[in-house]
RNA sequence: GCCGAUGUAGCUCAGAGGUAGAGCGCUUCCUUGGUAAGGAAGAGGUCAUGGGUUCAAUUCCCGUCAUCGGCUCCA
């Protein structure tokens, strides 16, 4: 009997039924035979070594493939395993799944314990197993039989996850003396396996419940080559290297005093001007865009929380409440601007003529979040969100939330954010007890969001169970050095809030209706914000954000004096410049400007001097030559120009 | 909050059961220099913190705090 394999070029060429992937592979080069890891037949990823019945389309994935990488990483976690029950007999295995960059294991070590100075003999153990080149072997095996194999095992995390699948479905892999309940695919054998790197050990909650045990998670990544795995950890050095918490100390942007408290960002003079260009730039945009800026009060009583329903879901877990001492009055740190803002909105009544009201604030804002949890300036405990509440007609909706995704996109681009992620959270509809407010508002809401995105084109990906408690979003995810995504611009609609704060305006027909509440903040915080734009520029801001423009460096200090002229001259053209007029040499105070990421040094000597020009050196490219200073302040105030016309068009 | 690791000078880090070191930075002096590190001298540390073991602890053990990597959470 033959079958028809089609391979992705098209050409079809007839096998011997129960031929393999690999055989195939074996038949068209030694080459191809020997980097194929899995093979895609018909659309399914399957082993290389299965057999095939039936004509199909064949694809031969090897390193280069995701399948055939994420075959490569979860043959891996099972050679891991093999390790550790060589190391540590009796231990329990959980689920080791192939991960973006490499796999995991999360086992039960019972009394014992486990730390990254035990990798090395870990890695050891599965070199010298991958060596055997053991054969991934796939079995069909009963349910009845596959529960009295880790009954003997006295693996109680397997048996669960066997009371879930259906007999008839279940499949186990067996390499060397290693057997895992497992749906596959895998590679062919362990010899693939050449390079090793244990990278982390965690602990892990079974299943992911915060109720249940507690296993230790131990993550690594393997590769087909030695060379690769250097390069892989090569890349990793240079991310550390674009870390925010590293360059904001490095440039003097911000700091933490455990004195102040954990999470408690305190910025720096130069961090807090750049800040400040941050701000001011959002500010020109919202007057733009028709946003009035409001003020209010970092504290707010019980009673408002209770109101927004924020005491509810957060009450226990938030900042212990301040009180006035006479009253015994509760106020709480704001968590978040919008019953303040629902409170402005109903300073005075409302009608159909005034919407939409756009209430801006760059409003700080604090939150306790787990100690476990924070990291740099991307998680911390207060916070300035730069925040606005749109008070609209529900008719208005979605042509306010197009508007506001426009704005999002403008401060993108603005900043080169290019890579990042528009996600749509949606609620849990199995969990509804975790959110607020009717299903019907709901609805309207998710809808309202769905196609404003659909209409402005964006590519979206949904994400249930991610929603606000109040409401459904529209996110924009960046990733930072380390591959660890955050959430930056946020627009969220909220139909709940407005009623429960009793929210109105009187229509054109006399009759009093309700508002719809739209949330957003495009940085979302400038804490997070100017973290990622750290990591994304690398410190190298954009000339109109950059602390400093210029560093004015004098040959020696007979030039001191024409250096701070030439300072004071820059000022008259906004330009950012100090002078260097340490004691030290030229070359010296090149190195030190080019470390500091200053975008442009002007050097100043005795020929600049008697022709009246500055030589001008470009951070990371050189010496451009001389100029005068206005030419020179033309040249700065072009470049800025140039990047805000590429953004307004 | 949970699991694991770490905490030594402003920064980056070395060190050892007998009370501490390097490089950079800082101060002073010499040098007055032309596109990525000129030279010398000096100041600077309750070795995170509280307790325990010991004749002796910064070093070993325990607690606390903070930081780092994950997990859970994230208005």
């Amino acid at each position: 009997m033959k079958i028809n394999i089609t391979f992705p070029d098209g050409q079809t060429k007839p096998y011997e039924k129960g031929v393999t992937a690999l055989e195939i592979a074996s038949s068209i080069s030694e080459g191809l035979a020997r980097s194929v890891l899995t093979a895609k037949a018909s659309g399914e990823v399957i082993d290389a070594t299965l057999p095939l019945n039936k004509d199909a389309e064949l694809q031969l994935l090897t390193w280069n493939d995701d399948g055939g990488k994420k075959a490569m990483w979860h043959s891996s976690a099972h050679l891991m395993a093999e390790a550790l029950e060589v190391i540590y007999p009796g231990v329990k295995f959980g689920i080791g799944p192939p991960i973006e960059n490499g796999f995991y294991y999360d086992i039960d070590l019972g009394e014992q314990t486990i730390s990254e100075h035990d990798f090395k003999k870990i890695e050891e153990k599965m070199l010298e197993l991958a060596r055997e080149k053991n054969e991934y072997h796939r079995n069909e095996i009963s349910k009845t039989d596959a529960l009295n194999y880790f009954k003997e095992k006295g693996d109680e995390y397997k048996l669960e996850l066997l009371h879930e699948l259906e007999d008839g479905q279940i499949t186990f892999y067996t390499q060397g003396n290693f057997t895992d309940l497992c749906k596959g695919p895998h590679i062919p054998n362990t010899g693939f396996i050449k390079a090793v790197k244990l990278t982390k050990v965690a602990g892990a909650y079974w299943r992911g419940d915060e109720k249940r045990k507690q296993l230790t998670r131990i993550y690594g990544i393997t590769f087909p080559k030695q060379k690769e795995l250097t390069e892989y950890l090569q890349l990793l050095e240079e991310a550390k290297k674009r870390d925010h918490r590293k360059l904001g100390k490095e440039l003097e942007l911000f700091t933490f005093s455990e004195k102040v408290g954990q999470g408690l960002p305190l910025w720096l003079p130069k961090g807090a001007a750049l800040r400040e260009r941050l701000e001011n730039f959002m500010r020109e945009a919202q007057k733009k865009a028709g946003y009035e800026p409001v003020i209010t009060p970092h504290i707010g009583h019980k009673d408002l929380y209770i109101t927004s329903g924020h005491y509810d879901k957060y009450g226990e877990d938030s900042f212990r409440p301040i009180k006035t001492p006479a009253e015994g009055e509760e106020f709480f740190l704001k968590p978040m601007n919008c019953p303040h803002h629902c409170e402005i909105y109903k300073s005075k009544p409302r009608s159909y003529k005034d919407l939409p009201i756009r209430l801006a604030e760059f409003g700080t804002v604090y939150r306790y979040e787990q100690s476990g949890e924070l990291h740099g300036l991307t998680r911390v405990r207060g916070f300035t969100q730069d925040d606005a509440h749109l008070f609209c007609r529900p008719e208005q909706v979605k042509d306010e939330f197009k508007k506001v995704i426009d704005l999002v996109l403008y401060v993108f681009k603005a900043l080169d954010f290019q890579n990042y992620t528009a996600q749509i959270s949606l609620r849990d509809p199995k969990d509804k007890e975790k959110y607020m407010g009717g299903d019907e508002n709901w609805e309207k809401a998710e809808i309202a969001i769905i196609e404003a995105a659909e209409e402005k084109g964006l590519k979206t990906v949904v994400e249930v169970g991610e929603a606000a408690f109040y409401g459904p979003k529209l996110d924009f995810m960046v990733k930072d050095a380390i591959g660890r995504k955050w959430q930056l611009g946020t627009i969220q609609v909220d139909y709940n809030l407005p009623e429960r704060f009793e929210l109105e305006y009187t229509g054109s027909d006399n009759q009093k209706h309700r508002p719809v509440m739209i949330h957003r903040a495009p940085f979302g915080s400038l804490e997070r914000f100017v973290a990622l734009l750290i990591e994304h520029c690398e410190g190298k801001f954009p000339l109109w954000l950059t602390p400093e423009q210029a560093a004015i460096l004098p040959i020696s200090d007979k030039y001191n004096d024409d250096a701070q002229n030439i300072s004071q001259l820059l000022k008259n053209y906004d330009i950012r410049a100090f002078v260097d007029d340490r004691n030290e040499k030229t070359g010296k105070k090149i190195r030190d400007s080019e470390m500091k990421k200053v975008p442009y040094m002007l050097i100043i000597g005795e020929k600049e001097v008697e022709n009246n020009t500055v030589s001008v050196r470009k951070q990371g490219e050189g010496d451009l030559g001389s100029f005068s200073i206005e030419k020179f302040a033309t040249i700065i105030n072009d470049e800025i120009a140039a990047s805000t016309t590429k953004i307004n068009n």
